[in-house]
DNA sequence: GGTAGCTGTTACTTGCCGTAACACGCAATT
DNA sequence: AATTGCGTGTTACGGCAAGTAACAGCTACC
């Protein structure tokens, strides 16, 4: 499997996926493609009535409930998507198309290292808080009666882990040093955040930007460390000059 | 809730819960009394089979698979255990013993910071390398269903996460740093673990020792970098002196 | 002996995912 | 104009796994 993923952080944070590879040239119908700007019309509806439905019965929502917030019987549901952690996964990949469209134009901006930092982790957390249902059930449900090649979670972490280390990758060969350890870090990271993101949202015992400092702080310090390592030595607060821009993430699953 | 787990490193990694808190005293009645112990076995038991069973069948087992593998048919496994997340539940008790009981005697050994930081990372990549099945199981599989407190990911991961606050609380309040951060930072920490470890069970794709270095090696900056701040530096190679006792963690959720 | 607490069984209900079967509408083909 | 393809939608059902009666036997306390 090969999941093509552009993530153009740089322009447009768009996440665009191949869509079912449905072949089109079967038998020259002018009627199936007629409808096809349609039906990835109606999913998108779909999806997005889902994300309501999880906003009102919470994450344990069930199909008959989506159905009912689209207006639709249950069957119409299926017409759209294969199954169950079919349609999930979909929410999974808008909730990080969300997430990504509001991290992509902090990036942007200018800033030193470690106010870049604090923006991407301000920003998750902002967009988990205001999304707490929808959090818990992209985050929380999974499907151990799947392959876990295609459990939502692990493959919207994998699609972010994997921008990252595009990113960091980046960074790191503009400043030849080794690269190795890049993707480790990558998903590292990505769970160190989830993760206390996750103990937060449960708990609230601090407000959001404490949080945010702390989490900058031990993420800043392991950056730096490994730039020191490196022989090179960067102020967190001075800003940045080369910031190189995320474009192309492939999913090397096989 | 007040969960009490105390996980006493220093000499014993036993994580004892309160069981059910059945009262004994409201009809004083021996029969009662005398079938506790038996109780308990019998739940450690079942336990047992449905790790088995988890080995076997995958992390998808049902109940009738564990019941199978006990030897036993289903009803009988509802006596002792209230529905199937309770088992679930127990069955992540399970493994964080297996894990801490690892990697208490690691921590008793002499050995420098990094040293330390690098065997309890080798020993839990060496745990979940060990049992897969098993690990996606506690991990991966997770119940929307239930109120988010009691789902066991979140609760195992809680448990050493507190265990950790607890042992870098120590060190902090010890060198008379601000500990303030300590809580977000363990549970950050445990998640970058976490991640990481789940992101290579997948793959595969570097050895454990390698895994095992990088992630030392970032854990070792951040905390160095944290130390520097509050204007004290440690050499990572020099062996510690002083070692905080993990004792006791208590479980703060309301 | 009666009873409380365990041992165990088979057969059932329940809930939710997913599907079969059926009917209608609109546009492209013929 | 009639047919055919692809969409729209429905109600009712099948199936699988969790969880629950309802029943029966065994041992030790009272």
């Amino acid at each position: 499997m090969l999941r093509q993923v552009t993530a153009t952080l740089g322009s447009v944070s768009q996440i665009s996926r191949p869509v079912k590879a449905k072949q089109s040239t079967g038998h020259g119908d002018a009627r199936r493609e007629r409808w096809r700007g349609h039906r990835q019309a109606r999913r998108a509806e779909f999806v997005e009535a889902a994300v309501r439905a999880i906003g009102n019965c919470g994450a344990e929502v069930g199909m008959d409930d989506i159905a009912a917030e689209a207006g639709v019987s249950k069957p119409v549901l299926y017409r759209h998507f294969s199954d169950k952690s079919d349609l999930y996964l979909a929410v999974g990949e808008w909730g990080t198309n969300l997430l990504m469209e509001r991290i992509s134009p902090t990036l942007q901006q200018e800033g030193s290292a470690r106010e870049r930092i604090r923006r991407i982790i301000g920003t998750y957390l902002g967009v988990i808080e205001e999304y707490p249902e929808l959090y818990r059930f992209v985050v929380r449900r999974n499907f151990a009666d799947r392959p876990v090649q295609t459990d939502p979670v692990t493959t919207e972490k994998t699609v972010i882990a994997n921008s990252l280390s595009r990113l960091l990758g980046e960074y790191m060969r503009s400043l030849e040093l080794d690269s190795g350890g890049v993707e480790a870090w990558s998903h590292g990271l990505v769970g160190m955040v989830q993760a206390s993101g996750d103990w937060w949202l449960d708990r609230h015992s601090m407000s959001r930007d404490d949080l945010t400092e702390y989490l900058t702080r031990i993420i800043w310090f392991a950056i730096d460390g490994v730039l020191r390592a490196g022989g090179i030595v960067i102020d967190p607060d001075e800003p940045l000059e080369t910031v190189p821009q995320l474009r192309v993430v492939e999913d090397d699953a096989d």
